[in-house]
DNA sequence: TCGTTTTTTGCAACCGGTTGCAATAACTCT
DNA sequence: AGAGTTATTGCAACCGGTTGCAAAAAACGA
C-alpha cells in the first residue's frame, strides 16, 4: 500500500537503518548515503510514519487539548493560538470536546491510549481535579485558564482572578459607583468563585458601598442575558462587574432591550477583552486576559514536561489590565 | 514505563495473542480466558495502545480536521459539531490550523505521516485544490462547506451557493427594495463568488431593481465593518446581501456608528444563522446553513470512505431557508 | 605505509500490538 | 466411548520504524 522504510532501502541500495538514520535528526550518516536515501525517498515519495516510530522512541508529537467551553467566542481565539502554536514547535493538537462531560476518567483513557506526549486542559471552569486525573496518570500536563494556588499541585498557567475581582471592583467605585454587583459565569467554576471573593473583599471593604450578587447559568451570552433581564425587573444596580466578555455582552443586550442605556443608566464591566469586545457596537470596557502569553507560556510548560517528567509543579501569573472603552461612565 | 500486553499476558498466565483477542471486538476467545484477561488488565490498568494497533490493523480512528478560519464565530460551533460528532464514532480529531498556509503540501504530508484515516476540510474559503490534494494522495476526504460541483471530484457536502444568493435577491427584491447590493465575502473564496453569481442573476434580470457590489476582505467583522464605511461615504444601497452573518455584523455596526438604523435605513441580510445571529442586540435577519447535518453528513461519508476508499465522489446538498428577524424591513 | 582513532554501516532485537495457521481442547452425535 | 465438528489457543511472523553493538570503512598521524 504505502512506501515503507523497506522500501527506501532497497532501491538506494542501503540498509533500513541509514535509511531511518537520515530521517532522524543527530544520527550518523556520512553525505554520500544520504543522498542516495534522500534521492530514492524522493522517487518514491517516501515519508517516515510518525505513529510507527513513535512505538520506539515513545514520543508522538501529539498534544491533547482538552476544551469544554464551545459557546464562547473567546475560546475560538484560543484555539488559534494553541493551534498555530503547537504546530509551530512540530507539535499536533488531539482536540477533546468535553462539553457535557464530568468524569475525567473518559478522557485520560482515551489519551493515553493515543499516547499523548502531553495534555492542555484549556478552561476556566473545569475543576483542578480535572487536570490532576492525568497527571495521576503520570501525563504531562498544564491546566491552562486554571486556578491559581499557592501550593499548585499541577502546572497551572493563567490570572490571578481574585485580583481581578479586586480590579474590577476598584474601576467601578473609581467612577463613583456606589450601588455595584457581580454578575458572575457559574457558580460551580473555580475562575467565577474567584472573581467574586475578590470583588467583595473590595466592595464590602468601602463602608459607602452598596453591593449584590448573582450568577449566570454558564459564560455565554444567553445565560448573561438571562441573569440581567431578572435583575432589571426589580431594583438594579448602577454598574455591573460581568463574569466575561460574552455574559457582559449578554447583559448589554438585555439592558438595551429594556430600553436603558450601558453606560448611561447602567455600567458594565466584563473579562478577557475578546476580538468582540472591541467590536463598536460593542464596545465594552474589560479587563484583558493576556490570551497570547499564557498559551504561549502553557506550551512551553508542556513541551519542557516532556524533558523533566517529574518537573516541579509551578504556577504561572499575567498581569491583567483594563481596557477603556464604553461601557462605564468615565473617571469624573 | 507503562503496561503492556505482555506484562497483562503474565499476569494473566495466557499468551499475547489471547489478550489482544479479548480487546479486539469479535475475536475468538472463551469467557474463562476473557475473564482471566480482564481482572488482570484491571489490576494491571491496562489499555491496549491505539496507536500500536493501528499498525498492524492500519486503522488509527484518527481523523484530520482542517480549518482556515478562526476569526469567525461560526465555526466554534462547527469545531463543536464536528468533535462531538466524531467522539460520538470513537473517531479523533486531529486538527490543523491553516491560517496563512496557501500550499496543501504541507498538511498533506503531515497528516500522512500521523496516518490520518481520513480528512475533513472544514471550509468555505479555500479552492477545491486543496481537497483534491489529498484525495491524490489517496487519503480519504470531505470537503465540508465547499463548493458544489456538478461533476465534483471529491466528496463536498454544503449547500447551493448559488441558489442563497438568488434566494437572498428575492427575499431583498420581495421586500420592496430596489437598489439593493452584494457585500461579498474575499473574493477569491469559493463561496463569495457562487453567492455572488446567484445574487447577480436574480437582482439583474429584474428591470426595476439596481444592483451594485463589493467584497468584504475576509469573513469577518473587522472587514465587514471597513467595508460598509466606505459604502456610506457615497451613496448606499437600500439593502444589503452580506457574505455571512459575522461581515453582516460588521457592517450593522459600521452603520450604526454612522447614525443611521437597521433595517429602517439600511437593510441587511446574512448567511449561516450563527448563534449570534440571535441575539437580541443584533437580531440578524439570514439564510440558514444547516450545519448539523452538513457535519453530520460530512461524518458519515468520510467514514463510509474507510470501507469504500474507491467510492465514487459526490455532492450532498442541504437547503437553506430565510430566517426572519429583526434587519430587513417586513414584507408590505 | 601502517597502526590508531573516528565515522559509518548493517545486523538483529525490540517497540506494542495483530493475525494466519496448525495444534489442542471442548462439544456433538450416534 | 469414539469419531467428527467446532471453538479456543499459542506460535511465530509481521506492521514500520529505531537503536545498541560490533564489524567495516574512512580519516588521521607519524
Amino acid at each position: 500500500m504505502s512506501i515503507t522504510l523497506k522500501d527506501v532501502a532497497e532501491l538506494a541500495g542501503v540498509s533500513r537503518s541509514a535509511v531511518s538514520r537520515t530521517f532522524t535528526e543527530g544520527a550518523s550518516v556520512s553525505e554520500k548515503t544520504r543522498r542516495k536515501v534522500e534521492k530514492a525517498a524522493d522517487a518514491l515519495g517516501y515519508h517516515p510514519n510518525a505513529l510507527a516510530s513513535s512505538l520506539t522512541t515513545g514520543r508522538t508529537k501529539l498534544i491533547g487539548l482538552v476544551a469544554d467551553n464551545f459557546h464562547n467566542p473567546f475560546f475560538l481565539e484560543v484555539f488559534d493560538l494553541f493551534t498555530r502554536g503547537l504546530q509551530d514547535r512540530g507539535l499536533r493538537p488531539l482536540l477533546v470536546n468535553l462539553s457535557g462531560e464530568t468524569d475525567p476518567a473518559n478522557s485520560v483513557r482515551m489519551l493515553r491510549q493515543y499516547s499523548v506526549d502531553g495534555v492542555i486542559v484549556a478552561s476556566s471552569t473545569l475543576s483542578p481535579e480535572f487536570a490532576r486525573a492525568f497527571r495521576d496518570a503520570r501525563v504531562p500536563v498544564v491546566h491552562s485558564f486554571g486556578r491559581f494556588a499557592s501550593s499548585p499541585r499541577v502546572h497551572v498557567v493563567g490570572i490571578d482572578n481574585v485580583e481581578c475581582g479586586r480590579m474590577a471592583a476598584r474601576t467601578l467605585i473609581d467612577r463613583g459607583y456606589r450601588r455595584i454587583a457581580f454578575l458572575g459565569g457559574p457558580e460551580s467554576a473555580t475562575s467565577t468563585q474567584d472573581r467574586f471573593a475578590g470583588f467583595m473583599q473590595v466592595a464590602s471593604a468601602d463602608p459607602v458601598v452598596v453591593v449584590s450578587h448573582s450568577f449566570a447559568r454558564t459564560y455565554s451570552f444567553d445565560a448573561g442575558r438571562v441573569e440581567m433581564t431578572k435583575l432589571l425587573m426589580t431594583d438594579p444596580a448602577e454598574a455591573y462587574f460581568c463574569g466575561d466578555d460574552v455574559v457582559a455582552i449578554g447583559a448589554q443586550s438585555a439592558i438595551r432591550s429594556a430600553g436603558l442605556r450601558v453606560p448611561e443608566d447602567i455600567g458594565l464591566i466584563g473579562l478577557n477583552d475578546m476580538e468582540m469586545a472591541r467590536w463598536e457596537n460593542i464596545d465594552l470596557t474589560t479587563i484583558r486576559q493576556p490570551a497570547p502569553q499564557i498559551i504561549d507560556s502553557s506550551i512551553e510548560l508542556v513541551t519542557a514536561m516532556l524533558e523533566e517528567p517529574g518537573r516541579y509543579p509551578e504556577a504561572r501569573l499575567f498581569p491583567c489590565e483594563i481596557m477603556e472603552r464604553g461601557s462605564l461612565r468615565p473617571l469624573s
